[in-house]
DNA sequence: TTTATTTATGCAATCGTTCCCGGTTTTTAG
DNA sequence: CTAAAAACCGGGAACGATTGCATAAATAAA
């Protein structure tokens, strides 16, 4: 079924006048009398008359829409922040391009590959955990394809990027554990791929060396899939508890879903928060405090992240010059301390 | 900063043909002889040609993306909705386009306009709640513009539309708390202008004269936002809880943002669930059994409903005939049973 | 051998818009 | 009063792809 729509062609031929002079009058030129402007306006708008974009973007070489790619958006993390981009980006006339890759590698590339043949003039990505090869990226790049990575970023490439200051997060966590009284802490963290797990587990370590206490690698489990399979939550845990001789009484949860499932497993095990074990988790979920107890959180800036990115990736597409210099900007976290991080009670 | 991708003329140049003929043998015509196709298809493999699809847009007068207009993507009901949606267009070739209303009849209208300039082939939408007024709908879709309604249905339109048995959701959840010995049971409900709020409600007071139980209208409480705003929840609850004459003990929440913040609320009165209020309601979050008391939900099968409400909106883009006779389709609710809906304790 | 048919390819229009290049008329300057 | 400069408008190419029609050569049928 067609829907057809009225075209400049329409009006040029409705007002005896040419489509050139129609386009112009539209747009405003200087060379168009006042008059003659006046009638074309009038007469489109009675009409209602709107200009197609697709044959716009043939003409301008670009489509108005820029691409995101994200693991989820059933996360509130990157809800937020798709939140933040679609907010500045339909301001400026854009429009955005949702695809998900599931954490996985794979389907990252198969949505890139999509994305990029449907034209769009920018990218916003937030690899997907199993994402070590950066190839796909990378080719793009090479050809000038504007870029811009948050939340998680990947180092090799020059492009800008955006994200939180995901060392201090960790470092405040663990702080927070041992202020409670907590001397085995041990993290439960995301991807070893990715450079967010990296920084985190680095503000952790820290936190630990800064407070005189002994880092023990067993401490630290990763997972794969960044929480999304309950499994490999589970068995990180198990390891965790039940697998090492200094058993844990604190834990750091270093991503969304690690943190819920993180939960999930306390609760089936029976365990007390933060009696039997303490935590607190990197969360943007906005119902942590109605949780019981309710949960000590590292809170991203999702919504800013997500409008600083776009407001860098359309700067750049808009630059008429290649970019040169890359920006690379890190927002604050926040911490938000409940009752999960407490101390472990007297008994 | 600009991408040069590589075009049919290119190829036609650089093999010394014309742009038909390197066309048709892309597309494998049978008027090409078997030798040039093999060259030309070889040289387009090898300088990794893709065609641009906003010129074929522009040629065929379709643009292979769809729209979506929900209240939220960061709800969890239409976040998975919208897996469901994606999974089935990306496989068909088509994109889609979301845009947020925020429960807001001037920001759908505003994203209806700015879809429907995106050219898009069309719309896939869930009503905001403040929409009453449906002539920015009635308007596309007496143009012929496919249009398919997923969860909040209007039923004025002579469309396609997928939903769920509401009636039969408050039926369960109502007859569940009166099971546990709950005689005087409230309701939360959304926007009167909603179907589904109808639907619901209707459900509800079904349940109860089935069961013997006097029907109230004080004991239903509408929020036009659908619990976007705390407070509206906040007062809502405060009149069934404290401004009426019988007290409910027992609590339906009619949308997923109404049981959050209900349970919201009881924290901050310190109202024991289900001890003090018993509670049951309609939630696609997937973390109300960590919750405590875990909660008891009516469960919506949301990605099903977002595939079954694209598969009929591609079948009527691709439809050359204009459809004539709409399906409507109802699937399922679930009814998990938890603690929240249990009986209140003898003291 | 002549005509009809098949096979393989190119030309040009088309989609909706912009914009370069002319051309005509009117205004301004000298 | 004439030349130059605005002012105003139309023709047509271009963006990238498809496709009906024309054309040419090769083959088949009469």
């Amino acid at each position: 079924m067609k829907y057809e729509a009225v075209t400049i062609k329409d009006i040029a031929k409705a007002l005896g006048l040419s489509t050139s002079t129609v386009s112009r009058a539209l747009r405003d030129s200087h060379e168009i009398s006042p008059e003659t402007k006046k009638i074309v306006i009038e007469y489109a708008q009675q009409i209602n008359y709107r200009p197609n974009p697709i044959a716009l973007s043939l003409k301008e070489k670009r489509s108005r829409s820029i691409g995101i790619i994200v693991c989820e958006i059933a996360n509130s993390f990157f809800s937020q922040a798709i939140n933040g981009i679609e907010s500045i980006a339909y301001d400026k006339g854009y429009n955005v391009i949702i695809a998900q890759s599931h954490e996985s590698y794979e389907r990252e590339i198969i949505n890139l590959q999509y994305l990029a043949s449907r034209s769009i003039d920018g990218l916003l990505i937030s690899v997907s955990s199993e994402t070590e090869n950066l190839d796909h990226l990378i080719n793009l790049h090479k050809r000038g394809f504007p870029i811009v990575f948050f939340d998680r970023v990947v180092e090799d490439l020059a492009t800008h990027k955006v994200g939180v200051d995901n060392y201090k997060g960790a470092y405040d966590a663990t702080s927070e554990l041992i202020k409670n009284g907590h001397q085995n802490i041990a993290m439960v963290a995301g991807s070893e791929f990715l450079s967010i797990t990296k920084e985190r587990v680095a503000g952790y370590h820290q936190a630990l060396s800064d407070h005189d206490l002994p880092f023990d690698a067993n401490q630290i489990e990763y997972c794969l899939h960044g929480g999304m399979l309950y499994e490999e939550v589970e068995t990180a845990l198990g390891k965790l508890l039940y697998q090492n001789s200094n058993k844990p009484t604190g834990i750091i949860a270093s991503a969304d879903k690690l943190t819920t499932n993180c939960l999930r497993y306390f609760k089936s095990k029976n365990l007390q928060v933060p009696n039997d074990i303490a935590m607190i988790g990197f969360s943007n979920l906005d119902l942590t405090d109605l949780l019981s107890p309710s949960l000590s959180v590292i809170r991203q800036p999702a919504y800013e992240i997500g409008q600083v990115a776009i407001e860098l990736l359309i700067k750049q597409i808009e630059n008429k010059r290649p970019t040169t210099a890359f920006e690379k900007i890190i927002l604050q976290p926040q911490m938000i301390i409940r009752e999960s991080s407490g101390a472990k009670k007297a008994r």
